[in-house]
Formats: structure tokens, C-alpha cells, sequence
DNA sequence: TATTGTTATACTCTATAACTATA
DNA sequence: TATAGTTATAGAGTATAACAATA
């Protein structure tokens, strides 16, 4: 009953590689959806777990780290530090860098984004048996490996506008 | 040899959503380059693979497909339509629509998208035997159906930047 | 009056590049 | 002189909303 059309699609995109960007927006977009509630932005949230696992590093290693300029990421850090999570600690040794750290409102807030990606997790692999679940984080583990990506950095913040 | 961090991350971001959002950005990324070769970006490959489904569709309605305003979907068509890919016609019977029509141009240079899909899908799934990558496949499109996502359809579109 | 396509405007966001202070 | 952080500005890109044509 299907209509024929002009031209059958060459390749019809049924891809992995499609699947998985497809995927991965909406996996994005409904992550982001979750931490609103907590007033807070994917890239936020990125920049208090790099601060929860290595805290104390410098402004600029931290933009390159999420892939922004300095300049963007001033007052990127400056609302951040105004709600009272993170704070800037000047070092002595150089006085020139601004060390960032999480407040323990900071680690609070943290504990719930935790909270909410494990619910985002539940959610969204609720089509896969624990089985099936284990055997697709070990594909994708195994592509971002060999694809040279770093654990826990998600590329898209540097274009993220936020809502 | 390594520092001991402040706090230990609650949940270290290992989840299979957070992988494929990772990746997936990374994945869109690499496919734009590739078209980039061919003077596309992925939204207008995805409006070209659109009419090549489904031709003569009026503006809105693919305006809509693709997540964007109609203001915005204008000027985005003048460009395909300037470089001779698609062709507007008007509807005899509704002659306030613009049907959409691939032009023969432009059913070439999507076969020249769909080569560079395949190389893509290729180089992306090195990491994974035959047998694995039909799995991922399987597993990925158990959770695209369960999450109710259109086949075909990246939800990306609506705030990609051009270079 | 409602809808399609289009254009115009006002606004947001961004990067480039100057600037300050420390080294 | 070089680098970290900051600020200013000019430009690009967007959505909202007005507009014209057709129903």
C-alpha cells in the first residue's frame, strides 16, 4: 500500500554510525532536559565533574578541555561561581592563574546529576535486557577507544546554545 | 603516581547514554566533514535524502521534518535550489504551495552522499567484527523504536551551525 | 478568516582581538 | 617578551512577527 517513490534512496541510512548520532542528540536532549530541573546546562554539569575528578586546574585548561574560547569561558565560570558552586582560588606560586575548585554546594549538586544520569541511563536503555545492556556499553566503549575519544568529554559543548 | 582528587566522582559518566551522545556527536562530526568534500553540510544532505523518500513535499511540512522554522527554511532551499539540486514547483491545485522536487543534479550528488556514507559507516565500526557491528545495529534500533525516534530523521538539524 | 511562503527586524550568541596583571 | 584572565566590540545567525498571495 506503501506509495513508490521517484527514486529508491540509494542507501538507505539504517547505518551504526547514523543510529548512534541520532541517538545521541536525542540522548543529549533529554539529559538536558533532566538537569533543568536542576538549573543547570550539559556543559555546566560537564564542567563540575571535571572539577570533581581533578580539581584545581586553570581556567585555560579547562576551556580547552571543554572546547571553548577563554573568552566564553569567563562568564561561563562567573555564573557558576555567583550560584556558589565553584569558587576561583588564586595561586601563589602564579599569581596570573585562577584555580577552580567545587564548593560543597558544588558536590551536592553534583550528586544529583549523578542521580539524574542514572535515571537518564534507566530510561533510555528500558528496550534492552541487563544482558543486552552490558554487551552495548562494550561496543560503544571499544569504538570511542579505538576512535581516540577521551572518557567523559563530550565534544558538543563548544557549540552548545543554551534554551 | 597519581593525585588523589578531592571527592570521588559519584558515577563516573560510563553509562550507555552518555557513550552514545558522545559519540554520536563525534560521529556527526566526522560525517560532516566527509560531504564538507562535496559542498553540503548534514542538514542539506538530510533535505536531499527527504525528497529523494518522499518528493513533492511543500515546504513546511519538510520545514517541519527537519526541525526548523519556516523562516529559516527558505533561504537554506534558495541555496540547493540556486546550485541546481532541487527545483521548486507550484502546485496547480494549491498554488500557494512549493512542492519540492530533486533535480537530476541532485540525485547524483546524493549518490555521491551515499558513497560517503558507507566509508563513513566503515571507518567508524572498524573496531567491531561483522558479527558485532550487526548487533549494534540490532541493539541501537531496539532503543530508536522504543524511544519513538522517526526513522531517518536526525533531530540535530534544527540548531546546526555551518563553519 | 486561515494558511503558505517570504521578508524584515530585533536580539542573542560568538569569536577576535585589545587590555591588565603577573611572570 | 610571554602567558592567564578579562573585557569590548563587531559580526554572524536566529526566531518573532509582520506581510503578500492564495484559499
Amino acid at each position: 500500500m506503501s506509495t513508490k517513490p521517484d527514486v529508491d534512496p540509494p542507501r538507505p541510512p539504517t547505518g551504526a554510525a547514523f543510529l548512534v548520532a541520532q541517538l545521541g542528540a536525542h540522548a543529549a536532549a533529554l539529559f538536558g532536559d533532566r538537569i533543568a530541573g536542576l538549573d543547570l546546562t550539559p556543559p555546566q554539569a560537564g564542567l563540575l565533574r571535571l572539577l570533581a575528578g581533578t580539581p584545581g586546574r586553570s581556567q585555560r585548561e579547562l576551556a580547552d578541555a571543554l572546547g571553548m574560547p577563554p573568552s566564553r569561558f569567563v562568564p561561563f565560570a562567573d555564573g557558576l561561581e555567583e550560584r556558589g558552586l565553584i569558587e576561583r582560588r588564586r595561586n601563589p606560586r602564579d599569581r596570573r592563574l585562577h584555580a577552580l575548585h567545587l564548593t560543597d554546594q558544588g558536590v551536592a549538586l553534583l550528586a544529583k546529576v549523578g542521580d539524574a544520569g542514572a535515571a537518564h541511563e534507566q530510561q533510555f536503555c528500558q528496550a534492552l535486557s541487563p544482558a543486552e545492556h552490558r554487551q552495548l556499553i562494550s561496543l560503544l566503549g571499544r569504538i570511542a577507544d579505538q576512535q581516540g575519544l577521551t572518557p567523559g568529554v563530550h565534544p558538543g559543548y563548544r557549540t552548545f546554545r543554551p534554551h
